[in-house]
DNA sequence: GCGTCGATCCC
DNA sequence: GGGGATCGACG
């Protein structure tokens, strides 16, 4: 008897106050069967009942956080199941616990509600359904082998109630005692998130003595329900282009799941590296379709194709798509036109028997680009600003904002320049090489207009002018940097 | 009045 | 299990 009661004392020592209390009539406690002594010496048993550890409850395969619908009432109980978290297509698993430590212990009673994700993890209105389910929950009776026992949930189902059932739903699993955290009603009981939940594990027994101990509350990871857009998985179901220019820029159309299009984001990633999509919400298409524009890669100097991945990850959560491949394509010698001679202008006899007499396509063409284009934000900037300004480069950029003439006698550049690649990059078509032109004011000279537009965006983005609007800016078309 | 989107229900 | 129609709230 003294065996008994040293492991009682263990027991009762591990059930802090937090425990948790439920009238008999809603899950029945269990009739241990009167305690026999077993075959071993008496002294050796009492040495192990000293030592022996607290009964405990463990989750030994969480739920599937993912990937499960919660079904309504009027769904029907073909609710599915909860799988395990480590269950693929071909190997389900399912939520399991174990119970350790239950010498003695012949009968264990494991119980599983619904609570909040959050403290204080109030009990949840939806409820379970399934397999050994009743009232929300699912109860099962359990018969230790040795010291342990394990159980997996199969056939559990989440059946979520209507919002106007919500205090209806809780009120009934409160006045049944199902409250493992003793969290009670809420005032505002719409507050509750109905979109995701927690398995909450408890279990109980009755030992030899007759004496009646719970063992948890375990709780599980959340699982979100798949039908909410906050919560579901994401899903890049098609792009209508796969690879683009390394430089970025690159208009690319995506089909997805369901999105919300304030928290949103498509990140494309190599590695460590990872860069963000240039879209708005504007551009988000009834939660399921995303017009962006590539990101630059972060290497403009790739010689061979460089594939990363494409995803969409949710802002607030962070949680990540499956990424689908997108390759960057090197530039192949003149992909960026840099070193091809400017087609020479047509005479006007061509331009009014040709393709576009009305020279729709060729302002299109002309259009001068958004610096924002090409200044993927002011952080993408900032190295480049640095670099300029080392080099006192940003003054002279300034000056050139201002359209100063006085633009001789600038620095050298060549490859050794800091950012020379990204400076390549971003020099329009036109510019052959920046190596040979020796000094910036060649630059400068050399590029047209539309260059103009591009450097004065450059200028802007990095003195944080968006909105000013400057004039055209006419270069002679011999003043290019041909000569130099 | 219209478009969007979450909630709910139907197949 | 999943797709999608419908309805109502909301901006």
């Amino acid at each position: 008897m003294c065996i008994c009661l040293a492991f009682l004392e263990e027991v009762m020592d591990y059930i802090t106050a937090d425990s948790w209390t439920r009238e008999p009539s809603i899950l029945s406690t269990v009739t241990v069967a009167p305690w026999t002594s077993p075959a071993e010496p008496p002294h050796i048993n009492w040495v192990q009942c000293q030592n022996s550890p607290a009964p405990k409850l463990i989750i030994t395969e969480q739920p599937k956080q993912r990937g499960m619908r919660f079904r309504y009432k009027c769904e029907g109980r073909s609710a599915g199941s909860i799988l395990g978290e480590s269950s693929t297509e071909h190997n389900k698993t399912l939520p399991a616990v174990m119970l350790l430590n239950l010498e003695g212990i012949q009968e264990v009673t494991v119980s599983v509600c619904l609570v909040w994700k959050d403290p204080p993890h109030r009990i949840h209105p939806h409820g379970l359904v399934g397999k050994d389910c009743h009232d929300g929950i699912c109860e099962v009776l359990l018969h230790p082998d040795g010291s342990q026992v394990e159980h997996s949930f199969s056939n559990l189902g989440i059946q979520c109630v209507r919002k106007k059932e919500i205090e209806t739903s809780v009120k009934t699993r409160l006045n049944l005692s199902i409250d493992p955290y003793n969290a009670g009603m809420w005032r505002h009981h719409e507050e509750v998130d109905l979109n995701v939940v927690r398995l909450c594990f408890q279990a109980s027994c009755t030992t030899a003595s007759g004496q009646h101990i719970t063992i948890g509350p375990v709780l599980s990871e959340p699982v979100y329900d798949k039908k909410s857009t906050n919560t579901s998985e994401l899903k890049i179901c098609r792009m209508n282009k796969d690879y683009g220019r390394c430089d970025g820029g690159e208009e690319i159309y995506i089909l997805c799941d369901k999105v919300q299009k304030e928290d949103i984001q498509v990140m494309f990633l190599d590695g460590t590296w990872e860069a963000r999509a240039d879209f708005s919400q504007a551009d988000v298409h009834r939660q399921i379709a995303i017009v962006l524009k590539t990101p630059p890669y972060y290497d403009l100097h790739i010689k061979d194709p460089a594939p990363v991945q494409v995803c969409l990850q949710r802002i607030t959560d962070g949680i990540r798509s499956e990424g689908m491949i997108f390759t960057y394509m090197p530039r192949e010698g003149d992909s960026y036109g840099l070193r091809k001679k400017r087609p020479r202008r047509s005479t006007l006899y061509e331009d009014l028997t040709g393709p576009d007499p009305h020279g729709i396509d060729t302002k299109r063409k002309q259009a001068r680009p958004d610096y924002r284009e090409h200044c993927a934000s002011v952080a993408d900037i900032l190295p480049i600003a640095e670099a300029f300004s080392d080099n006192e480069y940003l003054p002279r950029m300034n000056q050139m904002m201002n359209l100063d003439p006085a633009l001789n006698d600038l620095p050298h550049i060549d490859e050794s320049t800091p950012l020379y690649d990204t400076l390549m990059s971003w020099m329009p078509e036109g510019i052959d090489d920046l190596s040979p032109c020796a000094t910036f004011d060649n630059v400068l000279t050399g590029v047209e207009d539309e260059a103009t537009a591009n450097l004065v965006g450059f200028s802007l983005a990095l003195t944080g002018e968006q909105g000013q609007q400057f004039s055209d800016c006419a270069y002679p078309e011999d003043s290019r940097m041909g000569g130099c």
